[in-house]
DNA sequence: GCCGTTTTCGGCCCGACTGTTTTCAGTCG
C-alpha cells in the first residue's frame, strides 16, 4: 500500500538532508523533515492523489505538491536528482554517524575531501583530523565508536522494510506457485534482516524464476539455477527463491526458516533416532526411505517434539522444551484488547485525536489509551491546559464509541534524577502513565528507571533501553536491578513495536521474565499507518517467550485497571 | 516551504548537552 509514500517520504528526506548539508535554509529543511513524516504517514496512495488532493495534507503546500506530482510522472525528484550531483552518496552517508550532523560532514568533504564512511576511518587513523577545526581527540573517539554502532547493522534493513518487500514479491509469485511464503530470519520475527528467504512450491519452476528474477526492483542477479535464484534488490538486499516439490514443503520450510543452530540441534536429534533430516525430507538412516516431508509439525512429531513457533527457533531452550511438550503458549496478536501508547497531533503525530480513535475502533480494541508527550519534553510544548482540555474532548469522543474504552494518558519524560514531569495530583488525573528516557543516554540509568518505577503513578517503562536499532545503543543499566524493581512496584515494561526501536529487545525481555515482571506490547504509533507496526513487537515479544499472562494490554479491562491502580 | 480566530506576511520546535572553545557551533530530541 504504502510504498509510493515510503520512496516520496525518503526523497523528501533526503531533500531535507541535502539542503541542510549545502547550508541551505532551516525552516525550508524543516518544512521538508514535516513532509516527510507526513507523507509515510498518510493513509492514502499518494500515487493516486491529485495535486489539489495532495495539498489537503497537513504540512504539504503547493511547492512540495508539485514535487510528489514531478515523483508520479517520472520516480524521482528533479531537485533531488540536481542536489546528488553537487552532494557525493557518501557525505550524507556521513551523517547518519550519530554525533556527526551536515555542518561537519561538509567540513570534513571540503577540507580533507572525504566521501565515506571508510575515507573517515582511514583519515581518522592517519591523524587527519587532528588540525581540523572543531575536531579533537574527543571527537575522534566518538566518530569511532558512532561508526561501529553503525556497522553493527552491517547491510541489515529493519524488519518492517523487509516485510513488506517480502510480500510483495510472495504475492507476485503465489499465483505461479502451489505454495509461497517467506523463510529465514524474517519468519523468525528478527528485528534486522540480512537477506530474505522465499519458498515456492511448484511443479516447474521455469515461470516463478523468471518473474523472480525480472521484478521491478531487481538490480542484479547474483545466481540463477532451477532449484534457487538469488537477486540483489534497490535496497541492496540479498533475495533468495527456493523452488521445492509440493511433497517436500515442510521439510524445505522447516530447514529454510533456521536458524542454523535450532536446525543442527534438531538434525541430532533425527541422527539419534536414526533418521537423516535435509530440506528435502526426514529419511529413514538405513533404508534412505522418506518418513514425513508434507509439513513442519509432522516432521516435528516424527521427531518426538511439538511444533515450534518460528520465532522460537533459536537454539535457546526451544528444542529442549518442545521435547518435553513444554513450549509456552505464546502471545499473538489476536489476544491484544488494546494499545496503551500512541500520540496524536497535539504533540508530535500527525492525526487528530479523532483520527486516531476512529483508527482503534476500527481495529476492535476493547481499549485505547492516548498518551501525547508531557511538558518536559519541551520542544513539544505541553502544558497542564492543554492536557485537560484533551482529556475533556476524550470524555466527550467517548459517547460516539460504546464498544471502545478510551483510556486518557501521557508519555512521561524520565529526567537525569529519576523524576517525572507532574507531581501525583496531577498524574492521578490520568488512566495511564508510560514514563521514557528521552535524553542523558551515556550515563548509567539504573537509579533513574529504578525511581520511575518506585513512582506510584508510573504504569509502564516506555522503550526501556531508549536504543535505536543501527544508530544509537542502548542506555547502560543494570537491568536484573530494573527488573526486580518493576516486578516490586508493579510497573510493566514496553515492548514498543516501533521498528527502529523493537523494545525491550528479545534478550532482555526473556531476562526479565524471570524475575516475574509483566509487559505492555505498544505501537508508538505517531500515526495510523504506524499502529499496524505491533505486528513486529508482536515478533520481539514472542522470541522473549510471552504468554499472553505476561502481557498486560491482553488483559480484560477490569484487570487492566486493577494492574494500573499500582495497589493505590 | 508551510500556515492562518495574530491570516497573504512573518512567524515557525525550544533548550540542553558536548566538545571545543575562550564565548560558541554543532547535534539532538
Amino acid at each position: 500500500m504504502a510504498r509510493a509514500n515510503d520512496e516520496v517520504a525518503e526523497l523528501l528526506q533526503e531533500l531535507a538532508d541535502l539542503l541542510s548539508i549545502t547550508g541551505g535554509e532551516g525552516f525550508k529543511i524543516r518544512a521538508y523533515e514535516k513532509a516527510a513524516k507526513a507523507i509515510a504517514g498518510h493513509p492514502e496512495d499518494v500515487s493516486t492523489l491529485s495535486l489539489t488532493a495532495l495539498k489537503k495534507i497537513p504540512n504539504i503546500g503547493d511547492a512540495i505538491a508539485k514535487k510528489i506530482v514531478d515523483y508520479n510522472e517520472t520516480g524521482t525528484i528533479r531537485q533531488v536528482e540536481a542536489l546528488r550531483t553537487q552532494i557525493p552518496a557518501g557525505v550524507r552517508a556521513l551523517t547518519e554517524i550519530p554525533g556527526l550532523g551536515p555542518r561537519k560532514a561538509l567540513q570534513l568533504h571540503q577540507d580533507l575531501g572525504i566521501a565515506s564512511v571508510d575515507e573517515l576511518v582511514a583519515a581518522i587513523g592517519e591523524g587527519r583530523l587532528r588540525d581540523l577545526k572543531g575536531f579533537g581527540a574527543k571527537s575522534e573517539e566518538n566518530l569511532l565508536r558512532g561508526i561501529a554502532v553503525l556497522r553493527e547493522s552491517g547491510g541489515r534493513v529493519l524488519i518492517d522494510t523487509a516485510t513488506e518487500l517480502a510480500e510483495e514479491i510472495v504475492a507476485t509469485l503465489s499465483p505461479l506457485a502451489l505454495r509461497c511464503t517467506c523463510a529465514g530470519s524474517l519468519r523468525r520475527g528478527k528485528e534486522t534482516i540480512g537477506d530474505i528467504d522465499i519458498l515456492a512450491a511448484a511443479p516447474s519452476s521455469t515461470e516463478l524464476m523468471e518473474t523472480f528474477a525480472t521484478l521491478p526492483f531487481v538490480t542484479e542477479v547474483i545466481a540463477r539455477g532451477e532449484k534457487k535464484t538469488s537477486v540483489r534488490t534497490t535496497k541492496g538486499l540479498q533475495v533468495d527463491l527456493r523452488v521445492v516439490p509440493l511433497d517436500s514443503w515442510g521439510a524445505a520450510l522447516q530447514y529454510f526458516t533456521g536458524s542454523k543452530e535450532h536446525n543442527v540441534a534438531v538434525r541430532e536429534i533425527a541422527v539419534r533416532a536414526g533418521l537423516k533430516l535435509s530440506e528435502y525430507g526426514l529419511f529413514d538412516t538405513g533404508t534412505d526411505e522418506l518418513v514425513v516431508s508434507s509439513t513442519e509439525e509432522e516432521v516435528y512429531a516424527r521427531l518426538g517434539l511439538s511444533w515450534v513457533p518460528p520465532t522460537l527457533r533459536e537454539d535457546a531452550g526451544e528444542v529442549q522444551a518442545a521435547l518435553r511438550g513444554e513450549l509456552p503458549r505464546l502471545v499473538q496478536l489476536e489476544d491484544l484488547r488494546g494499545d496503551l501508547h500512541s500520540h496524536t497531533d497535539l504533540t508530535d503525530g500527525i492525526a487528530s485525536l479523532e483520527e486516531m480513535v476512529a483508527a482503534a475502533a476500527a481495529l476492535g480494541y476493547a481499549y485505547y489509551a492516548i498518551t501525547d508527550h508531557a511538558p518536559d519534553l519541551v520542544m513539544q510544548r505541553m502544558t497542564d491546559e492543554k492536557m485537560l482540555a484533551q482529556r475533556a474532548q476524550i470524555q466527550a469522543l467517548q459517547a460516539s464509541y460504546p464498544d471502545l474504552v478510551l483510556l486518557h494518558g501521557t508519555e512521561l519524560n524520565i529526567d537525569a534524577d529519576g523524576r517525572v514531569d507532574w507531581d501525583g495530583d496531577f498524574l492521578s488525573g490520568f488512566d495511564v502513565c508510560v514514563a521514557s528516557i528521552h535524553s542523558y543516554f551515556t550515563e548509567d540509568a539504573t537509579a533513574r528507571l529504578i525511581a520511575a518505577c518506585e513512582n506510584p503513578h508510573v504504569n509502564i517503562i516506555g522503550h526501556p533501553t531508549a536504543r535505536r536499532i543501527g544508530s544509537r545503543p542502548q542506555v547502560e543499566a543494570d537491568w536484573d536491578e530494573v527488573f526486580k524493581a518493576c516486578a516490586r512496584t508493579g510497573t510493566a515494561l514496553e515492548v514498543d513495536s516501533f521498528p527502529s526501536r523493537l523494545d525491550l529487545p528479545d534478550s532482555l525481555i526473556r531476562r526479565a521474565l524471570r524475575h516475574g515482571v509483566k509487559f505492555s506490547i505498544d505501537s508508538d504509533a505517531h500515526a495510523i499507518v504506524h499502529m499496524k507496526n505491533l505486528r513486529y513487537g508482536m515478533c520481539t515479544a514472542q522470541r522473549g517467550w510471552l504468554t499472553p499472562d505476561d502481557v498486560i494490554n491482553t488483559w480484560p479491562l477490569d484487570r487492566l485497571r486493577e494492574f494500573l491502580r499500582k495497589g493505590r
